[in-house]
DNA sequence: CGCCATGACTGGCCTGACCAGTAAACTCAC
DNA sequence: GTGAGTTTACTGGTCAGGCCAGTCATGGCG
């Protein structure tokens, strides 16, 4: 056929890009491990046969990906790190921040995350992570009246669990990253309204409805609860013209 | 109170992050557009007052993100790149290959995207929008004998043309990336066993009742049978300990 | 035995240089 | 004038070598 040969764009590749891929493979293939060390800078420069400089602009690439960190004086030379979605957040971070998304994309987004993380949470929880829940919705609670900085982070830490025990990491980086991104758009007229004792204790009210369905495992109700949880913290911040996009996630509710 | 004074961890800031962070943000705010051209390397040694190396190190962490391009000889300067996915892609295959995640949360995020955007598009949609999904279908079906390739491209259109029904652009962009890390780690199997022209009839055949459901407005059973479609498809690559996690999302079929 | 100085390393950063590209300016024949 | 080819002034890629401030293990000192 006359597209049998298919041709690869050619792209001349750097001295520093093939040191990244050397290492990064490395890693994946396991013949580094976490914790393990990189021999030092001037050491790579003779194993690869390249400059410092060179070698350096390589470790700066793996380190801006979170793979090793240099610690400048370290005798042991550059660390792997473990490895961790951070890196996945901070491109998650930047698709929000550059096609600045309308505030009701992004809490839309969070109404399908949450819903589907509670869903998914009633329906495969154990035991151990239901009162994992239920110890950090306690902390919540606790944290009222340390203020709206603490009762955050509890909530933060409820989120977690319930993606735990759902089993998806993935819809709680998204959702963290888009939380972010939606604070940070709000923060000014938040941050001193969420401080209210009411509007917190309100919170924490509808998280446990949430715990509730995931308790006696109605992964539905749990989904439904938790978009509309979300829908009534953020809704007024969603100009109306957009209120509609919300909406559609909720008009299951008479099934 | 003895904690208010919360101390952030601190931490040495290299010279060439702070070059990063400064050309990061100009980009963010949009003070530096795709096309447009940073200055030469020497040209920043002197805006920045940092050496060239230094510079370097930062435009190979931008060039390694996908943000800028630099062309030897090129006397316009390095290139601000449109935004791509190809970041978020590259750091979600990572993490599935260092074993953080697994094939089955992939695609249970697929499945819940998917599934998502169907639910929107089905209550959202205005007319233009459903033939435009219409034609799509079309496309893939004369697209069968073209061969797979053909047709996924199409099958991409379709799913494009969805997600623009449902008004929510990051669900389509999540949905790509985790798309593409998916096929990224079968294509070898998958290349050829979906060359087969039954098993696009088969996949053709699911889409159309994904579009009838749009059609006539039910959402819950356009996001019901998206995420069986999905199920069925991919099930066969997860391993039957992690099924349970995909049969999470299907079970509430008897509702 | 515990403490502290020392020295041999580390990475962070800089200077200055050479090379191979690129493309625009420039030539020059037509 | 216009087109082709050539020159030139840049670009980024890479290197060698050097200085500094930090870290840590060593070993001598009290």
């Amino acid at each position: 056929m006359s597209e049998g040969a298919q041709f690869q764009q050619v792209s001349p590749v750097r001295l520093y890009q093939r040191i990244v891929e050397q290492i990064e493979q490395a890693i994946v293939r396991g013949d580094l491990k976490p914790g393990q060390r990189l021999p030092s800078e001037r050491e790579l420069v003779t194993q690869f046969g390249a400059s410092r400089p060179t070698v350096r602009e390589a470790l700066r690439v793996l380190e801006s990906n979170g793979l090793v960190r240099s610690r400048p004086g370290d005798p042991n030379g550059p660390e792997i790190l473990p490895f961790s979605s951070a890196g996945l957040t901070k491109e998650m971070t930047r698709l929000v921040q550059f096609d600045n998304m309308s505030m009701a994309e992004l809490i839309s987004f969070r109404m399908i995350l949450d819903g589907s993380a509670s869903l998914l949470a009633a329906r495969l929880r154990t035991e151990e992570e239901l009162s994992s829940m239920e110890r950090t919705l306690a902390a919540m609670s606790d944290a009222i009246e340390a203020g709206y900085g603490q009762f955050s982070k509890a909530d933060v830490a409820f989120h977690e669990a319930v993606a735990r025990a759902g089993r998806n990491s993935l819809i709680e980086v998204c959702n963290q990253v888009v939380r972010g991104a939606v604070l940070s758009l709000i923060s000014d007229k938040v941050a001193h309204a969420r401080n209210s004792t009411a509007l917190m204790r309100e919170s924490l009210h509808h998280h446990q409805e949430v715990l509730e369905a995931i308790r006696v495992r109605d992964g539905l109700a749990a989904a439904r609860i938790s978009r509309r949880n979300l829908y009534d913290y953020y809704a007024g911040y969603v100009p109306e013209n957009e209120q509609g996009l919300l909406l559609a996630l909720l008009d299951d509710e008479e099934t």
